[in-house]
DNA sequence: GAGTATTCTCTACAATCATAGAATAAAAAA
DNA sequence: TTTTTTATTCTATGATTGTAGAGAATACTC
């Protein structure tokens, strides 16, 4: 018997490269030559493992939105309400090169759903569990007097939904101009609106914070 | 004398018909063949006004740009404070066919400007310039006592940008699933969020919305 | 109505791409 | 070593693309 791959670790192999490709290239130079090129393999070597390339960019993106969302899980596991809404967001805002790089292929995806059902649903699969996480962890701080703001659970987890993916927008066009310290910044100051009465003691001056924002 | 052709007004045209087939068939489908037919006009037709394809395309994504820049400054022109800043972010949301379509433009575009420096200054001065009129909206708020949380002005600013810039995707995605009431009430409920006080009010029964907030 | 400047059509071309498949290489078993 | 099976390379093909440019069509002037 002859040299034996794994298939399943190979084809993880292939999207990694892709990954990095269009990260890198852009997804208008991720062709398969290229990705060929960046696994280490000749032009035609991706066929018997993904016979054409809308599969492996299917598969691919797949495979981010998989990891991103096992991530996001094991981070806000063993929390409860506002400390874990707070590490889910964390977790989805783009605040390492890691996942500045992930905005960078988030951004074709969207692009390529836009004309792709298959890719359309699976964003909508996957922003519909975000959603249902979010929900639940806000029900939970709402239970505990976290969060008090009089706007109903479906505003807020909607509001978050799109701060969330506008972030990835503004971390992929100008890194380096919107840092991670600013972008937590932004979150920390959000979930801070969730609750008018403890935020109206700061005002009053009873905690650390209002002299800080007083100060500003 | 031949046929004269206004050739500004030619240009407009052009955009004009690319515009509509990278709202209907994404930007792939954007050949210089299809924007021809779709303008009623035969391949070589654009030459004469746009050399390449590339330059085609940035005047179209600029010119989408400026309309919608100009757009916004008009709704907005007449108003101060939270009225202002509301009316804003009502003009920059998808919440009709037209700005939804401009959202499935604007998607594609991030997609390019992820490698086209050209785009990505485009796509940075005109965020500049949202961030720039919303602050000073943000600032007379504050200044008439309309926004009270005690939460840095750059952090809403920041906040308003990336919920704008979100709410594009989350429409362009699923269309007629977050329709544009669920946008608007998503919107209030966020600059409500910026009085507490008036919302510590409402939640004391002393207004029409508090029952709704609380029955919900 | 002839002439002419402009506009547009049409065909052609070179480049690039995904894909196909024959040929080759590699490695384990006999 | 030889055989056999799998993996990979390499070349080819057809389709699509942006771009170029010659020629036809057009509409205005004289």
């Amino acid at each position: 018997m002859p040299k034996i791959v794994n298939h399943d670790q190979r084809r993880l192999e292939l999207v990694d490269a892709t990954w990095r490709i269009i990260a890198r290239h852009g997804i208008e130079g991720a062709t398969m030559r290229e990705i060929a090129a960046e696994a280490g393999f000749a032009n035609g070597a991706l066929k018997p493992y993904f016979p054409t390339k809308d599969e492996l960019l299917t598969f691919a993106f797949g495979h981010v939105f998989n990891r991103t969302n096992q991530r996001i899980a094991d981070m806000s596991a063993g929390k409860v309400g506002m400390e874990a809404l707070r590490a889910f967001c964390q977790e989805v805002l783009p605040l390492d090169e890691d996942r500045i790089n992930e905005a960078r292929i988030v951004i074709p995806f969207w692009q390529k759903a836009l004309t792709d059902p298959a890719k359309a649903e699976l964003h909508e699969s996957s922003m519909n569990q975000w959603r249902a996480a979010m929900e639940g962890y806000l029900r939970q701080a709402r239970d505990r007097g976290e969060v008090t703001a009089a706007v109903g659970d479906e505003d807020i987890v909607n509001q978050l939904m799109s701060m969330l993916l506008g972030a990835q927008i503004i971390a992929a066009m100008s890194p380096g101009e919107h840092l991670p310290a600013q972008l937590n910044a932004q979150l920390d100051a959000y979930l801070l609106l969730l609750n008018p009465a403890d935020e109206t003691a700061r005002r009053q001056g009873q905690t650390f914070y209002s002299t800080i924002v007083e100060n500003k």
